[in-house]
RNA sequence: GGCGACGUCGCCAAGUGGUAAGGCCGAGGUCUGCAAAACCUCUAUCAGCGGUUCAAAUCCGCUCGUCGCCUCCA
């Protein structure tokens, strides 16, 4: 049994088998830091993260490696030569440089919140302008590239054969329509910069054998994922709206030079809609993470996205965020029961029911990381958990087993974490709120109800609901 | 115009040939001094039509509808 994954260039889920095992190399397409991340950045990195967690959980030695693109792009393949960061930078009043960091920073801080784990490496285009200039340079040699009289370079698609292979593109077919502006120096329509002459009024530029000028769009990706994983990925992972142009010219780029794979399997989580409609910047429906964690937590956000699948399209709404949180807040206490129960104990022996729940899990991540039925198995643990945790003469030994593993699937694979628990159970709170529990539980026994009512009642206005079970009554914190 | 995805219970969402997971909401019940929680039970034949098959939500065709990519975008 091994994990099986949906290859974007077949179209079929294919068995996961490593160049190298037990060595991955996966490269993520990263951010283009010019602005505060939003919900579909949230997305694509919680899903690349679970795959990477899963990965490493089933033994693989994976190096995740993922770019930050602070040269900015161009917006769009003419001549203008207007980029992203230098706009931003000319709105903000800062260097571009300024811009980019503190969008890097800002970036790094919304994944943390959503507990993303930092990849392995995380790379800057700007570091690496020595290594483009490299390899556009062995790609003219090859005939693959050609310099214009205007100083532009651009990779002759025509020559290398099996562009379109990947996105399912053909040549003829994909003649670009009137919405785009052909830069007049470019032999075919088709083909895409690989660097581009800069003027003086061009704020990011490098000197270059073509003279200043600055990377294309897609070369930063095969060049930094050659030269910290190599020449052929296990994975290449990234928003399936990079399908085409982006990974199209990587593929491109890459096997023109090398001659071998670029990518083994190529995986590509499907976008976000926002009340059933694209989320685009110039759309005005962008929701910014910042904004969005005033009102939500970041981990109910994580537990919503993984409640659908990687390749479907998510849509947000106010309505069905809301259903997730009530839902992630029922898992939520649940776990808190059970971990307050079993702290500090270690299980012996195994509990059949309890595995096989458990194997459910590891199939189902196993199976294309389908985290909407892991997330289900889940609710199926606990089922188990509650009726065991409400029996008088309830196996502890058994509900330890159950709590090692619901660490196992919501902390170490799916990411998902409880902080609010393990600090509930920790401090002095928990023993005051027993004390109460205990007090209370006299005046019942003296059937003054007047009096238990008053705690309970006072308790519930801190946030703290108490709840009575056969054996003992439970607790929960707002 | 080209390429592609999707349409499953009131809502969210799995299932891709063997007779419909899970979550939210709703109804009933058990427990309980009451309340809450928890647990149990109940609620769909899968957009429509036609075809292939012993067998289809799952494969094929058509129709209708929604969305995405083709321009930076996760």
């Amino acid at each position: 049994m091994g994990i099986t994954i949906y290859n974007t260039l077949s179209r079929e889920k294919e068995d996961f088998i490593p160049l190298n095992p037990p060595f991955v190399g996966m490269y993520v397409c990263g951010p283009t830091v010019y602005g505060d991340s939003h919900l579909g950045h949230a997305r694509s990195y919680t899903v690349f993260d679970v795959l990477y967690r899963h990965l490493k959980w089933s033994g693989y030695k994976v190096r995740y490696v993922q770019n930050i693109t602070d040269v900015g792009h161009l917006t769009g393949d003419t001549d203008d030569g207007s980029d992203k960061i230098a706009k931003q930078a000319v709105l903000e009043r800062k260097e571009p440089v300024e811009i980019a960091y503190k969008y890097e920073v800002s970036y790094f801080d919304d994944m943390k919140k959503l507990n993303i784990l930092n990849p392995d490496i995380s790379c800057r285009a700007t570091g690496h302008i020595i290594e483009m200039i490299e390899h556009i340079q062995a790609l003219i040699e090859k005939g693959y590239a050609y310099v214009t009289d205007q100083n532009n370079i651009y990779f002759e698609v025509r020559k290398f054969k099996d562009y379109g292979k990947l996105s399912g593109r053909v040549l003829e077919e994909t003649k670009s329509g009137e919405r785009i502006n052909i830069a007049g120096d470019k032999r075919n329509s088709e083909d895409f910069a690989l660097w581009k002459a800069a003027d003086n009024s061009h704020l990011m530029k490098w000197n270059s054998p073509w003279g200043v000028g600055y990377p294309g769009w897609h070369i930063e990706c095969s060049v930094m994922s050659k030269k910290y994983i190599g020449e052929t990925l296990d994975i290449h992972g990234g928003g399936i709206d990079n399908v085409f142009p982006h990974h199209e010219c990587e593929i491109a780029q890459s096997e023109a030079l090398t001659g071998k794979p670029f990518i083994r399997y190529f995986i590509h989580n499907n976008m976000l809609t926002v009340n059933g409609t694209k989320m685009g910047k110039s759309l005005g429906n962008f929701i910014i993470l910042k904004d969005l964690f005033k009102e939500i937590e970041p981990m109910v956000l994580r537990f919503y996205i993984l409640q659908s699948h990687y390749r479907s399209v998510l849509d947000f709404s106010k309505d069905s965020m809301n259903a997730a949180k009530v839902g992630f807040d029922r898992m939520r206490n649940s776990i808190f029961s059970l971990y307050k129960k079993t702290k500090d104990r270690k299980s012996e022996g195994t509990f059949r029911d309890v595995d096989e729940i458990f194997s459910q899990f590891i199939q189902a991540m196993d199976d294309d990381f389908n985290t909407p039925i892991a997330i289900s198995v889940i609710y199926e643990l606990l089922k188990l958990s509650n009726t065991e945790l409400n029996k008088t003469d309830s196996d502890i030994n058994k509900l330890t087993y159950i709590s090692e593993k619901i660490t196992i699937m919501t902390d170490d694979i799916l990411g998902i974490q409880f902080n609010t628990i393990e600090a509930g159970v920790k401090n002095h709170e928990d023993q005051l709120i027993s004390f109460l529990i205990e007090m209370r539980k006299q005046y019942r026994a003296e059937k003054n109800f007047k009096m238990s009512d008053t705690i309970r009642d006072s308790l519930k206005e801190m946030g703290i609901t108490l709840k009575d079970g056969a054996a003992e009554t439970a607790y929960t914190i707002d």
